[in-house]
DNA sequence: TAAGGGATCGTTTTT
DNA sequence: CGATCCCTTA
């Protein structure tokens, strides 16, 4: 299951693997700094690793000298990640540094951190069990949807994505609903309030945690039970935080509480050592704040601080167009990225007539460093902004026969067929998992529809029951309203589900349970029968998770968790069994997506995926104002900003080689857009960036909105048109600017006319350009919303 | 209850 | 352009 990305860390960071295990030789091929940041002892230790600065190499030196030199017990030492890739990177590379005991040490992300406390602690949280389910960000958005449906809600005013956002929000504050609703200022706010405070009570009735809750509710019992705080302070004299710029408040409060202060309860204070890079920090729309990096030296007055500048990654070329990227945000702390290594080719830039133009120029030069053996197609990724650009790329590498392979995207587990299997085997592990039951409750279709579903939920409300017993007295007939006919198709859901549950207590594993499950509900018999090629494919899917369940059968069966130094160890699932596997496929979204060099594939991935990777060619893409940086980010500094670090991560990717472009047109959904030049190349000192072709200068300068010929990123140029390979030259592109398809332009107050709703007046107007709509009062035709694109029977008078 | 058609609306996403 | 959602109709 956990594929390592071998590309990521190369061996010329220094010797990896030693035999010898002294404390010198734990030490060996460390720069100086890198060596403090692993000597270090006692006080908080911020490490602020720049990009390509060995930092996984610090950590794992780190683990490895206090085992080895510093005498520190591996049970002591807690470890935390944001990715399960980089909590398996981690401890494979300590296991390699020091042995099997590396085991016994806690390894992992936050959340798989937090669920492994939270079982244990079932008894101290009112839990009625341990075997609770944790709700992804997908199975939340249902629940509130089925909260706020409750509450009367305006989906089109409070949409479940804007709540989940507010709620999550709230949560990454460690703010609970009743806090929400004392503060709650506005109309929103406390419609949010609202909505949180049901949602919560929702969440508890069905024995479920959703994501934010793991980290919240952990914290909370650490801050409200000394005695559970103490006992995880007793233990864990070392905490080691992995990407610290990405933490959020929560978070951040919980690495506070784990360590402790020393006045509490008569423990010293745990050591701490946190380690992260405030320019990589690109997932503050997650929550992820800044500041905890920032101002570590004011949370932890005793701190000592760090710095990795030296990079083992890049060429200097690329280093410093990073570091001139990144110095035009403000406010941030000094830190420039320097090398050994020489300082290589110059970046190449390529400006497309189009998005197509752009990528055939991408294709031909991968086509052309593989032929010369510059390169093999494994060692070059290709980054943008959001996942539908890959679409371009695609089309021309299909064509071509260049080998790819898209990461993210739609992931495996996200996956309706997926994700229904697994609500199937979440309702069987807690029955009172209200989200899993009303997902697969008519999937297939059994014949409970909307109307009987209602029938339940009401009398579930009326009766105080869950939704579960509530069912169960609907198959009795016991509940009102509800007709024979969806009583029957209830009954025998019921009676389904009960045979299948049975199936779990007579140990049956999971990959048979699975299959079983699949088998009776007619779940795949109607995929099966289906003639939409879609669901030939989500067939395969299904297949695919039993084989990822019979290897977990397996693989715990081989390979048994290595027992704890301790007793208590009460709330770990059984080997093996349903839960084990539940809770492996909620905290790991993915097993590990990323191809490795043995794949022998061009990787295509969107920029905040390529965080934490490196490869030595890469193609930066889609530069343009407006895609990158993004549209909503225009407006607003700390988006801007945000977006900066964005171009930072991407071009500190690259080992050797890099490649940015753009496309001077670009269609976005079905309608072209003419985009300037991204702010990010110019930012990028000229002398680094040899051109291969540049944005035409139009001798006929158009009047238009766009920028066309603005000419600021030209520098060098020369040999254009040849350039790509399938490029098709300036002219073969019919662009017509925005300016020959003009939305009208309607203000309020208006007069029109419509050749099918007659005489109006334009009481509201919304969105700009081909997004452009108007509500037009037409009297007794009504009151109509209509897009002003091109070609609406509309006149203004 | 279920299926088909028409509006609607589109970042990024470690867990 | 496309997935998704909501509302109609059989």
């Amino acid at each position: 299951m956990d594929t390592l990305f071998e590309v990521s860390q190369s061996d010329d960071h220094g010797p990896v693997a030693r035999q010898v295990r002294g404390p010198e030789a734990l030490l060996e091929g460390l720069n100086p700094q890198q060596r403090a940041a692993v000597e270090h002892s006692g006080s908080p230790l911020l490490v602020v690793a720049g990009a390509g600065s060995g930092k996984t190499r610090v950590l794992t030196s780190r683990i490895a000298y206090l085992l080895g030199a510093r005498g520190v017990h591996p049970g002591q030492i807690m470890a935390i990640t944001f990715t399960n890739k980089a909590a398996a990177e981690m401890k494979e590379r300590v296991t390699a540094l020091v042995g099997g005991r590396a085991n016994v040490m806690w390894v992992s992300t936050f959340h798989s951190m937090c669920v492994r406390l939270l079982r244990r602690e079932a008894k101290n949280l009112d839990l009625r069990s341990s075997n609770f389910s944790v709700y992804d960000a997908d199975d939340s958005r249902r629940l509130i949807t089925l909260v706020s449906r409750e509450l009367d809600l305006d989906p089109k005013r409070y949409p479940a994505r804007t709540l989940a956002v507010h709620i999550s929000n709230l949560k990454n504050e460690l703010i609970d609903p009743v806090e929400a609703a004392d503060r709650a200022g506005n109309d929103l706010e406390r419609r949010v309030a609202e909505v949180y405070t049901a949602y919560q009570r929702r969440l508890t009735e069905s024995n479920s945690f959703d994501f934010d809750d793991l980290i919240m509710r952990t914290v909370r019992l650490l801050q409200t039970r000394p005695d559970v705080a103490e006992h995880y302070r007793r233990r864990f004299r070392h905490v080691l935080v992995d990407e610290y710029q990405d933490t959020n408040h929560a978070q951040y409060e919980l690495v506070r509480a784990l360590v402790g202060t020393g006045t509490e309860d008569g423990v010293e204070p745990g050591e701490l050592c946190v380690v992260g890079d405030a320019d990589q920090s690109i997932y503050a729309f997650r929550g992820a704040t800044i500041r905890n990096i920032e101002e570590f030296e004011r949370d932890y007055p005793q701190a000592r601080t760090i710095t990795l500048e030296q990079n083992y990654r890049s060429t200097q070329t690329i280093l410093t167009a990073a570091n001139a990227v990144i110095a035009r945000n403000t406010n941030r702390r000094e830190k420039r990225l320097w090398t050994d290594l020489g300082d290589g080719d110059k970046i190449v830039g390529y400006v497309g007539d189009n998005e197509h133009d752009e990528a055939a120029f991408v294709a031909s030069e991968i086509d052309r460093l593989v032929d010369t053996g510059d390169a093999n197609f494994s060692d070059i990724a290709l980054f943008y902004r959001t996942n539908n650009n890959s679409r371009a790329f695609e089309e021309v590498f299909i064509r071509l026969g260049l080998p790819y392979r898209v990461v993210g995207g739609v992931r495996f587990y996200e996956r309706r067929e997926v994700r229904d299997a697994l609500a199937y085997l979440r309702l069987l592990s807690n029955p009172d998992d209200t989200v899993s039951l009303r997902r697969v409750l008519n999937v297939p279709k059994r014949g409970i529809g909307d109307r009987a579903e209602a029938c339940v939920a009401a009398h579930a409300e009326r009766e105080r029951v869950s939704f579960a017993a509530a069912l169960r007295d609907a198959a009795d007939g016991k509940v009102s309203l509800l007709n024979p006919r969806s009583q029957r198709a209830i009954a025998g859901f019921v009676e389904l589900t009960d045979e299948l549950r049975a199936l779990v207590t007579d140990g049956k594993d999971v990959a048979e349970v699975l299959d079983t499950v699949l088998e009776r509900t007619g779940y795949r018999g109607e995929l099966e029968a289906s003639d939409d090629p879609q669901d030939a494919s989500r067939v395969d899917n299904l297949t695919e998770l039993i084989t990822v369940a019979r290897e977990f059968v397996q693989a715990e069966a081989t390979a048994p968790e290595p027992e704890e130094p301790e007793i208590d160890d009460a709330g770990q699932p059984a080997q093996g069994s349903l839960e084990a596997f539940l809770e492996r496929v909620s905290l790991v979204a993915d097993s590990d997506q990323t191809p490795d060099a043995g794949d022998g594939v061009v990787t295509m991935m969107t920029l905040h995926t390529a965080k934490g990777l490196e490869f030595p060619v890469v193609f930066c893409t889609g530069w343009e104002d407006g895609l990158f940086p993004h549209q909503r980010a225009l407006g607003d500094p700390t988006e801007l900003a945000e977006e900066r670090r964005l171009a930072y991560v991407g071009i500190t990717r690259a080992r050797q080689r890099l490649y940015v472009s753009r496309a001077l047109v670009r269609s976005a959904w079905g309608q072209p857009m003419a985009n300037p030049a991204s702010r990010f190349l110019d930012e990028i000192p000229a002398e680094l960036v040899e051109w291969k072709r540049v944005e035409p200068v139009r001798s006929s300068a158009p009047t238009s909105a766009t920028r066309w010929g603005s000419n600021r990123s030209q520098v060098g140029g020369g040999d254009s048109a040849q350039a790509g390979l399938g490029a098709r030259g300036m002219r073969s592109t019919p662009f017509k600017g925005w300016q020959d398809t003009p939305a009208m332009k309607l203000d309020v107050g208006d007069r029109v006319s419509h050749d099918k709703y007659g005489l109006g007046t334009v009481v509201a107007t919304d969105g700009s350009g081909p997004r452009a709509t108007a509500t037009i009062d037409f009297g007794t035709g009504g009151t109509v919303r209509l897009m002003l694109i091109g070609g609406v029977p509309l006149t203004k008078l």
